[in-house]
DNA sequence: ACGCCTTACTAAATCGAGCAATGACTGTCG
DNA sequence: CGACAGTCATTGCTCGATTTAGTAAGGCGT
């Protein structure tokens, strides 16, 4: 009876099924990517041990440093890289979260973003994209089909979402409530706050408001906050004095039916309030058309810091929202609830920036031009 | 010794087998997700003929119509959705692209990536984006984490690539000509002809030029077409006319100091071909606090067409690249690249488009006032 | 000489799907 | 009665990594 040491058993076991399928030759690196199997095969150890040595697992403690650094090197050597997919399968685990947007040729959508990607890479994390133009039945389909990929939870910009879902859920500038799903958004009454502070510091009194349009769900909010504070400041909210978005165009023809509206009540007024950046360039845009000068006769003030406010002429005082910090907080809330920390609730809110440029000065500057017209 | 029928036998037997491991009780619907072999359980079926079935592969044919509609039947109601990670590790496909970009938060990438999106979509593909923020060795290793994750291409998005890669890829806006490279680029021939010819229509002869800075790849490109067109028209471009821009800033400061050197210089011409719309922008401004009208005195016009384009006052008359379909052309072709249909060379390039604003008129309409100051 | 512990590994199952190769049974024909 | 075709499925391996439960060899103690 012929006895072979036992650990060197596997060895010839593992050459004859080298043979009998379809022969590697001498495995030149370039050939095949590297798996388990072929380091072992190459290293006359099993697969198992590689695995062992390469994750540092518990049970490595019993390899003696020597193997192991001959693992490694030939780890190296052959650019083991584990496959992605065999480990997800095993370990359930994607490393992958699913981010749903209404759209990605957009300037928020995508600072939103930025902030995700930068937070989720760091962590190892990469991200689907859907785009769903706003449809129910889109935002249905491609969740299940990004669920379908594994996704570990999802991260939602700007989304309606009907109901809860399986996997933690993060959604920014969201305004539903909804079991399972974490909010990130922005303090509104801080807003408010900042906005109305720095007109009232300049002196203003008599202020006009533009008030969002219906369709948007952050209008009523900001526009409360809005009002809230105005009468904190003691500050009169006239009817006269107020006009509302109608349209829900996204260029600066926003403004401008507003605007027109509210110069042709011929009522007296050295600031207005927009609704947002777009409102405020179109609103310039009407006001040196009728005559008067911004900011000098009129101060403006916008919301969003879009690009284009630092490009208009004259640049224009906004709101700014720390965009890419929402993003971070979001991806940062997201991986804490997939690893099991819970932080379902006490979010707190984001602190927006007043970004003070051309368009805001104290009342009455250049000598009034009012009434001239 | 007792016989049973064999077809009966691993219906029992993957009982007892069941029965040894954790016994999944009734297998409500809600609990884990749908597998072949759970459904295989249900129905008293293998997971083969499940797998058979449900793919309507070639071997069904055997399978009679009332078992099918079993299958389907049982896998419609448990909501059977087949592993992603099983499948791909099976059939070492992934569906997924990676796409490599220089930043999120930029609105060329964002367009192009979303005609991208809305193809690879339509094809049941998703991608994985990486932001390398122009870094080399962060180019190097994104490429490499998404290689780990099995995508099947790449498409990069104004990026440098050192070397080629042993996946299709296709660049848009790339530069170098790369084995196993496609490149997507616009025709700047076709735009330089498009922004000249437009201009010599309307009556200019004596048109200035803003050369953009060497740190842009595009812009020796775009210079020597306007040069090929200017010759080819008989258009002089006097030394005196021209002007190169030379900071990289990304806002419209990038026009203010070649603009005041141009006009500073007192060489009359009615038109001021500008590097691109940002340029465009301040060179408006300039022209304005000198004095002198756009479009009246001198037409503009720029090269992008960005979002601030057309909200300037005056809106920008441009060159506009069809960015996303850009997009969809790269995913287009990457797919086919990745289904083995070569489509290495002979990729025609995008044809862009004059969008003709405010900025441009005939010279002189408003009566000169050149000189004046 | 016997058991026991340590060292250094390995076998085999698992994740879920996909196939190629087989089987078992039924019915028919020569 | 036996061979053969046709139905209706099943077995068993594969993809590559992870993990648990081992096992063989050698050393140590008594």
């Amino acid at each position: 009876m012929i006895r072979v040491t036992r650990h060197r058993l596997p060895g010839v076991l593992q050459k004859e099924c080298m043979a009998k399928r379809k022969k590697p030759e001498i495995k030149s690196p370039s050939n095949q990517p590297a798996s388990l199997r072929s380091l072992g095969e190459y290293l006359n150890l099993s697969p198992a041990t590689i695995s062992l040595v390469l994750n540092n697992a518990p049970g490595v403690r019993s390899i003696p440093q020597e193997t192991r650094s001959r693992v490694l090197e030939a780890a190296a050597k052959f650019e083991y890289r584990p496959s992605f997919y065999a480990r997800s399968l095993r370990k359930r685990q994607s490393f992958m979260v699913g981010v749903l947007v209404p759209e990605l040729n957009d300037s928020y959508t995508t600072q939103v973003l930025a902030g995700v990607e930068n937070l989720l890479m760091e962590e190892g994390y990469f991200y689907l994209t859907a785009s769903h133009r706003r449809k129910p039945d889109l935002i249905e389909e491609y969740s299940l089909m990004l669920l379908d990929r594994q996704v570990e939870g999802f991260i939602v910009i700007d989304t309606q979402l009907t109901h809860s879902m399986k996997l933690p859920v993060v959604s920014v500038a969201g305004h539903r409530e909804i079991e399972g799903v974490t909010n990130v958004a922005l303090d509104q009454r801080r807003a408010a706050e900042l906005m109305l502070r720095h007109l009232y510091k300049l002196g203003h009194r008599k202020i006009a408001f533009m008030r969002g349009g219906g369709h948007s769900s952050d209008a009523d909010d900001r526009w409360n906050s809005l009002m809230a504070v105005a009468a904190e400041l003691r500050v009169d909210v006239l009817p006269e004095l107020t006009v509302q978005v109608m349209s829900r165009e996204a260029t600066p023809e926003l403004g401008l039916g507003p605007t027109r509206e509210l110069l042709s009540r011929g009522v007296y007024f050295t600031a207005l309030v927009c609704y947002n950046d777009l409102a405020a360039i179109g609103a310039a845009r009407v006001i040196r058309d009728y005559g008067l000068r911004v900011p000098e006769d009129i101060s403006l003030i916008g919301f969003d810091d879009i690009e284009s406010a630092s490009y208009n002429t004259p640049s224009l005082t906004t709101i700014r929202q720390p965009l890419k910090q929402m993003g971070t907080v979001a991806a940062h809330i997201l991986l804490k609830r997939i690893r099991g920390l819970e932080t379902l609730s006490n979010v707190s809110p984001i602190l927006p920036e007043l970004v003070i440029r051309e368009s805001t000065c104290p009342p009455n500057a250049g000598g009034a031009r009012w009434k001239k017209s």
